[in-house]
DNA sequence: TATGAATGAGTATTCATTCAT
DNA sequence: TATGAATGAATACTCATTCAT
């Protein structure tokens, strides 16, 4: 270091935590930008220029919070996993039974994509170009993967719980994952309207069958 | 204007005819060349210029047989549409019972995507930027549609032969689109395999059970 | 190919060759400004965009002419080279005896660069970022050094025909290329002023008492 | 202005002397920085914000001690050329003879750089984009050229003390300094290595046959 | 019908520099 | 003295599209 460090004074630890603090907030505004002009224009529409210009931000200033444009969707998607996280487990723990609780975790999940679509285009996001893996570097990449999963684990718990084997369990969990998705695709596609059906519906009654069927 | 129209000659019409036919031919090998260059960099790889290049045109030539980049894709789904009906209705054909015809016919729509991921891809081309419908325009996205719901319809059709009522067959065809769509997408994006799981086969025990609990 | 290709009009072949001409003239016209642009701003200054402008196109349209940025340079270089040696030709060619052809073509060497400093920037152009050789691809990188070696040929082969053993010229030779480019620089760095020395004269010493020892 | 200049106190004068130690000794932590970052990245790699950050600095700290990012690399270059005056100096000292004298200063001259690419590039950088004479003011410019020149003097007068005119002397020199360049362009752009020959022993045999002529 | 030519808008990213604090 | 924040200009290159010929 350029400087010998001395102990930091109170008046200037209190300022460096108002300045962090100031930055974050500004990360924060930059990541809301985001999701607006991503919201609004959709994937292809958002550029790190649009972006900035809607946080009222240079292009060049958004590197000073973020790395990469590839850098500010996966903090967009670290953030919504996290909150479908939060989502499927605030369901799953307001359920006694196993039974309730397997159905709750699912229709939590189809719930969070069903009310927000937008995330499920983040979701999307880590396949593009079609559906290539696209990799945002192997860590977050397995970062982010790993909070899925996290969010669906509770399904297959409550499996468990009920008698089901583990191996049962994680493949009712896959197929729950599928036919959320699918229902999702509809949904947002506007293909479930077309032929005249309910999403939530079918996915209610697509879980209460299924969840019938454990342990048999 | 100065000009007199006066009926077509045979001899006009015939030429006229035969120019026409050769145009459309041009445009299939247009379409061709776009399939392959599709199929080898993907939609993002997929520039007009590649196209073209390849079908031995230069760009501007593409804009006499085609409208637009949107245009030729929406050809290219048209036409995958209709392979992706040839190829259910040839499995429903070979089966003698309904039941075994709706098997038939939601594995044939599976496999058909299953072994032509691309065809997946262009299926989703129309919403492009996440899941923004992209609008070729309404005529020609009423088409599309039109073409997808009659590879559905087989489903449907062996659903209502089961004894099944015909809104409840309706939902049965629309809940198998979503579970295979859904696995799908897992499928192609790596998913299954990061869960261990096969997506073949889980389509079949969805199927299977699906099936059983028609018409009670 | 998409048409039958049938044997060219004269017609069609004379527009052809029309429009090749124009074609090449303009990537002449684009090639002028590189060097006029080149020539003013320097190697740092001359982008892409600068270019375009001063050839009064947009920078898009260069890439119509030249595959790269890298592409232009290369081929500015070539042709230099190519005037090189034609420069050094043509004074060999004019001198009857092995000693004054050495003399010729070392000083037509020297003064071709003293006349033309651009050039010399040009030369050194391929070695990039202080003195990393950046090559423009292999392929193009061998034939610019050919083409170097080439216009440095004669003074060897006038060596040898002195007398002096092939070694011994070769290295003569690769002298004569180093003296010739330390006198070049001083020059056009200003440093031989700054000495009060005449470069010509100081080259024409150099070679007179170099060739003196051909040979002993 | 209101402010009363008062002569300074010895406490005050004593605190200022301290200040402007310290300050000369970060002066000289940024630069060995910028000297490591330069020899690992290049002159094109050296960036502002590189050199700061290895300094621990931020970039805009710099400006606190050089003017611009050309004030960072004079001073690199003012070092570097008082190293290889130390050095010539150093080689001479050693020397009885005047013969020796001329030969030591001119093989240390080229070895300095040989050894030394990176010092190479500094010294060309002054006269960046090419050829053009970058100007760091001329004040700044004329000390460098006057370092550069001291650097060589020991070659003038060790041909002075064997007998030669000044003028034939510092022609001498300058033939040298010219020699000694161009061979270290060839052999830091691979061209001795692409001609077969060594680049010292050429230096070496060019500078024994020069001294051999010297006062005739 | 087809081409060559050209454009304008767009892409992400880097850089030296400035300035309020 | 030093920082964080921000900027504006720059970079090479790509793309779908248009138009005169």
């Amino acid at each position: 270091m350029a400087v010998t460090k001395t102990k930091e004074s109170p008046e200037t630890r209190r300022r460096r935590g108002r300045r962090e603090a100031v930055s974050e907030h500004r990360r924060g505004l930059i990541l809301k930008a985001a999701r607006e002009v991503f919201e609004k224009e959709g994937l292809e529409g958002a550029s790190i220029r649009a972006i900035a210009a809607r946080a009222g931000y240079t292009a060049a200033a958004l590197y000073f919070y973020f790395d990469s444009k590839e850098a500010v969707y996966a903090e967009l998607l670290r953030v919504s996993l996290s909150e479908l996280g939060r989502a499927v487990d605030g369901a799953v723990s307001g359920a006694r039974t196993p039974e309730t609780r397997l159905r709750a975790a699912a229709m939590a999940f189809f719930q969070f994509y069903a009310d927000n679509p937008r995330d499920l285009d983040l979701g999307f996001y880590l396949f593009r170009g079609g559906m290539k893996p696209v990799g945002l570097g192997r860590e977050r990449d397995k970062a982010l993967n790993a909070a899925l999963e996290a969010a669906l684990r509770p399904i297959a718990d409550a499996a468990e719980a009920m008698g089901a084997p583990r191996d049962e369990a994680n493949l009712l969990m896959v197929d729950v994952f599928a036919h959320a998705s699918g229902l999702l695709l509809l949904l947002h596609t506007g293909r479930i309207r077309m032929f005249g059906a309910s999403a939530s519906g079918l996915m209610e009654d697509y879980i209460r069958y299924r969840a019938a069927r454990v342990g048999k």
